[in-house]
DNA sequence: CTTCCACAGGAACCAGCGGACC
DNA sequence: GGTCCGCTGGTTCCTGTGGAAG
């Protein structure tokens, strides 16, 4: 390979892909992809459709709340119940609209409106309008269209904290405004303890309804790979354990489906680029090796400048032995702003992003008494270096201390 | 048994900034 | 296009603390 010309090499690369017999379709294994079948969600599918279903008879359905963690199958069972019904309400003639917001991506009062305004088939500009002025643009126009609306808000709790609960009170409230149209309320959140940032009267219409999604067990994941895998994959690719090991290592991060299907297509993505005519269990531990160093170097990409300073210097001073404290952490720190000709933060503040880094899991630091020599931190590394090194070094100001 | 180190971490405060509203 | 407001990320000042050294 030492002599190969970069056309060989490329040609090698796409040969591979392309004469490979491991996906037959691999979309089906992205995140954003709706099954037909949802395994082990009958329960919620039912209690579901059974709540919104009044809407096809032209009642206007409870308000429904959900919770569950990430991954448990919330958004795809809602899409699926919503499109079905949808359907059948067409088929029988009632005027029905759903719209489905997610406030992680559409996270201001204003934004949400603008969408649910959209969704009536109107426009708003993208700014200039107070919000309180699309609110009434928004009931006016619902109001004159004579319509049930179910509106789905994702990922509730995104809006919620980082603005406030007014717009779901306010729309909790607006069927007391309205006089020919109906508007229900799904909300959906994979903060448990959501409740506690809704004022009370919001809390109580919101949860007319309430459905809780477990978490899938490593049963429960090996039957919902095995089904998407027979549409993924040729037949016969996966080997034995494969499939097993994908959902013991998701099961262990709380049941969680979309890293499960992650790990299984990142695995034959791996089978794929080696030429390999299968997908071993090898291919899934470094698969899963892999997400994990991925994670860690978008975190630590992501960081504030000074906290990549913090993380260098303790990556510095760990090299020849295992741990450090906060006041040695603190002295190579100041010398790195130094080289920088940066200002350096004072030591309170260094504690807490001390602390924020040990929340994010690159850092273990626990309080420990060293006698008279006083109280401090120990710091270790938690993730593997190398990866955090990564991370640091993408930003070109580290980078150019590392040189 | 007391002392006393080297910080931890709470409280109050402040500068800057982006958004709402007029 | 000015003003008010709340949030973020920082500071200063402070009190609290576990256990080796004396």
């Amino acid at each position: 390979m030492l002599t190969a010309s970069p056309d060989d090499i490329l040609e090698d690369v796409f040969e591979r892909v392309t004469k490979s017999r491991i996906f037959k379709n691999r979309d089906v294994l992205l995140p954003d992809y709706i099954p037909e079948r949802l395994p082990h969600r009958e329960q919620q599918i039912k209690k579901v459709a059974s709540v919104l279903a009044q809407a096809l008879k032209g009642y206007k359905p409870n308000n429904l709340f959900i919770y569950g963690i990430t991954g448990t199958g919330k958004t795809a069972v809602v899409k699926l119940v919503t499109s079905k019904l949808q359907q059948k309400a067409r088929q029988l003639g009632v005027r029905l609209r759903i719209s489905f917001i997610n406030t992680k991506r559409d996270d201001t009062a204003y934004r949400i409106l603008a969408k649910l305004i959209e969704s009536l088939g109107f426009k708003v500009p993208p700014t200039g309008i107070p919000t309180s002025e699309v609110y009434s643009r928004f009931k006016r126009l619902l109001d004159k269209r004579e319509l049930l609306m179910i509106i789905v808000l994702d990922e509730i709790d995104y809006h919620v904290k980082k603005h406030s609960d007014d717009l779901l009170y306010k729309l909790t409230r607006i069927n007391e405004e309205l006089s020919r149209s109906k508007v229900s309320l799904v909300g959906i959140t994979n903060d448990v303890n959501f409740t506690s940032w809704l004022d009370p009267r919001v809390k109580s219409s919101l949860g007319e309804e309430e459905l809780v999604f477990p978490p899938y067990t490593a049963p429960q994941l090996r039957d919902i790979l095995a089904e998407r895998a027979k549409l993924a994959f040729y037949e016969g690719v996966l080997e034995d354990g494969v499939i097993e090991l994908c959902a013991a290592l998701a099961a262990r991060e709380k049941g969680d489906a979309r890293k499960a299907l992650d790990l299984l297509r990142i695995s034959g993505e791996l089978a794929e680029r080696e030429g390999s005519p299968k997908v071993t269990v090898d291919h899934v531990k470094m698969a899963w090796e892999q997400i994990e160093k991925d994670k860690v170097v978008e975190v630590v990409k992501s960081l504030p400048l000074h906290s990549k300073l913090i993380l260098l210097a303790i990556l510095k001073l760990t090299k020849n032995k295992d741990s450090t404290y906060t006041g040695e952490v603190y002295r190579t720190y100041k010398e790195l702003t130094k080289e920088l000709g940066i200002e350096t933060l004072t030591l309170r503040r260094i504690g807490d992003l001390i602390s924020e880094l040990d929340m994010l899991g690159l850092i273990s630091a626990e309080v420990e008494s060293r006698g008279r020599r006083g109280l401090t931190r120990i710091i270790t590394v938690e993730s593997d270096p190398k990866a955090i090194m990564k991370g640091l070094i993408a930003d070109p100001r580290v980078g150019e201390l590392v040189r």
